[in-house]
DNA sequence: AACAGTTGCGCG
DNA sequence: AAAGCGCGCAACTGTT
């Protein structure tokens, strides 16, 4: 590469901190520098500037040509800049980069793989951000003892040049570059898009939450309190077990009650209650729901969650092995449906919410390239297109073959089923099969895309070697066939599972795109503490995996709709190009969210 | 009092 | 106690 060459058009800009670490803890009063490489790979000499001003460098840069941000951290840089209005189109976010070439198998070049995996302080969590702004918030008394930080990517602009040049010299070499590529672009921009979605954050109806908890619960109780509902059916519980004593909250105590009511369970969970016969039964069962709702999701978690009219829930992108988003905090994606309702647009504003049907046996029909499971999907509910194949019966018994498939049931009603996906779908198939069968033998498992499974731990291999000694028991051999048939079956989800999380990627990599080209509506809003970035035009709100919901005015609800169904056809081309599957949308456009 | 481990249930 | 994958979170239990 050349140094120094004023590069042409420039392509990427690499920013990080100008000093070494010992600046780092006091960011704010750093200095920050950048350096711009152009497509044939010249650089620029670094630009350096004050860190209060790397928000006015982002912005120039970015009005002038948008060009993609190279930095560790998308969660540790993105929010100042969001905080001081400026948006990016694009970046490279070196950590999730790494993750992902560090494992890959399509990085086959052994010199690039070895000086990857060397510079494992790239191997690290991501930095919380702004995340712990909001404890910083809290009042004094409770103040919480911010936690030592752990391990955060390297953050000077010497480490981030250095990792790209060896991220950059992995994907050259790369099989399948091109997916690669395609992987590295949607995991950042899931970087940005997360936080997004923190500085937007969902708009949340508090009375309306309240009301459902009220519903259900009674009022709110004081503190340390259950709330009145708890207590009468808790009573109800104890008078129908005719142990006036019974703890309901202790899953050990809860058992000896009931079995002691006659009630043979060995265990208290509800999928085992469901099958006894007992007055105290249901009882039971609404007390759980109960305290379900009240310990999940209370009023505490409204107090802790939601400000303002906004929840604020932590997203982890990347935080599963599979490459799906994780949460930290907030609990986004278990949200109960039950408070869906709550989720409410602003005055003058509609959500629209799209969820894909059916998204990763669509993804495995593509990956494998199975024209049949295609066809049976194609314009239609793909269970009813499975019935209409003839392999099974009913649409219920076509959803139990193919999640059993994916998952690798092998006995009941799927056990009987899957063989007879077997003949109809032979290709979609054959792929999840020789996954498990990888898996099976410790192998590793890649996506279409390129994000590979990690390799069985220490205990798993020992216990397969222990099991081929001559000295071998019984249990040894069937406990090494249990664990393998266990590995088998993460691998042979991992590549579908991995695979539709890239598919969400991509999807809403390119809604964001399209979302962002939206006019600035005009209305006049007070002023709020933050996320105004986010306050006047069609944004992101909330992603759940295979769902997503957009907050936008009204005048743009039908165009925020379209461009969600355009952004879905482009994933599907991105990814598998013109393979004849096409992911279908559930789309939705509201006042509220609804529970179904 | 702080910690790790378990249970149970919410989501896809 | 899942037959069948991936998670987070709160509460409880038992240990240190």
């Amino acid at each position: 590469m050349t140094e120094n060459a004023a590069p042409s058009t420039p392509r990427w800009c690499v920013v990080g901190s100008a000093d070494a670490a010992d600046i780092s803890q006091h960011k704010d009063h750093g200095y920050f520098a950048a350096v711009e490489i152009d497509a044939a790979g010249n650089r620029s000499a670094p630009h350096r500037f004050a860190a209060r001003d790397f928000a006015a460098f982002v912005a120039e840069r970015e009005a002038e040509a948008p060009r993609r941000w190279v930095w560790h951290d998308t969660a540790a840089r993105y929010p100042a800049l969001l905080d001081a209005g400026v948006r990016v189109e694009r970046c490279y976010d070196l950590r999730l980069c790494h993750q992902i070439l560090t494992a890959s198998t399509y990085v086959t070049d052994k010199t690039a793989r070895s000086e990857l995996h060397s510079a494992n302080e790239w191997a690290v969590a991501a930095d919380p951000g702004d995340t712990t702004r909001q404890l910083q918030d809290g009042p004094a008394l409770f103040e919480i003892e911010i936690t030592p930080r752990s391990r955060t990517a390297p953050d000077s602009l010497a480490a981030a040049l250095d990792e790209f040049d060896r991220q950059c010299c992995a994907l050259q070499g790369a099989q399948q570059a091109g997916r690669l590529a395609l992987l590295l672009s949607a995991e950042s921009a899931g970087a940005l898009i997360a936080v997004e979605l923190a500085s937007a954050g969902v708009p949340w109806d508090e009375t309306e939450h309240d009301r459902i908890l009220t519903e259900q619960l009674g009022p709110r109780p004081s503190l340390g309190a259950k709330p009145e509902r708890m207590v009468e059916i808790g009573q109800q519980v104890r008078m129908a077990l005719a142990d006036p004593r019974a703890s309901l909250d202790s899953p050990p105590k809860l058992l000896g009650s009931l079995r002691a009511a006659g009630i043979e369970v060995s265990s208290t969970s509800r999928w085992e209650l469901e099958e006894h016969e007992h007055p105290a039964i249901p009882l039971l069962l609404q007390y759980k729901k109960l305290a379900r709702l009240f310990s999940a999701n209370g009023w505490a978690w409204l107090d802790e969650w939601v400000q303002n009219g906004r929840y604020r829930p932590v997203y982890v992108p990347g935080g599963v092995v599979t490459g799906r988003w994780a949460s930290s905090g907030g609990g986004a994606l278990q949200l109960p449906r039950q408070l869906r309702p709550a989720l409410r647009a602003d005055p003058g504003w509609l959500l629209v919410s799209a969820d894909v049907s059916q998204l990763e046996p669509r993804v495995l029909a593509a990956m494998a390239g199975d024209r049949a499971m295609a066809a049976a999907g194609r314009g239609k509910d793909l269970y009813a297109g499975i019935v209409e194949s003839g392999a099974v019966a009913t649409r219920q018994e076509a959803k139990i073959a193919v999640l059993g498939a994916m998952y690798g049931s092998t006995t009941g009603d799927a056990g009987r089923l899957v063989p007879r996906l077997r003949r109809t779908f032979p290709a979609a198939m054959r792929l999840v099969d020789e996954a498990a069968t990888v898996g099976e033998q410790g192998g590793v498992v890649t996506t279409w895309l390129g994000r590979s499974s990690h390799p069985p731990g220490q205990e798993w291999v020992g216990l397969q070697e222990a099991a081929s000694l001559p000295g071998a028991t019984k249990r040894d051999e069937e406990t090494a066939r249990r664990v393998a048939r266990e590995f088998g079956r993460f691998t042979r989800n991992f590549i579908v599972q991995g695979t539709a999380a890239e598919w969400a990627l991509a999807w809403m990599a390119q809604l964001r795109l399209r979302l962002a080209a939206f006019p600035t509506a005009n209305k006049q809003l007070p002023a709020k503490a933050s996320g105004q970035v986010f306050e006047h035009s069609p944004h992101l709100a909330f992603f759940l995996h295979d769902e997503v919901i957009v907050h936008t005015p009204r005048e743009h609800a039908a165009a925020v709709a379209e461009a969600i169904e355009l952004a879905a056809v482009e994933a599907g081309r991105l990814l598998f190009g013109d393979a004849p599957v096409d992911f279908r949308l559930d789309l939705r456009t509201s006042e509220r969210a609804l529970k179904d």
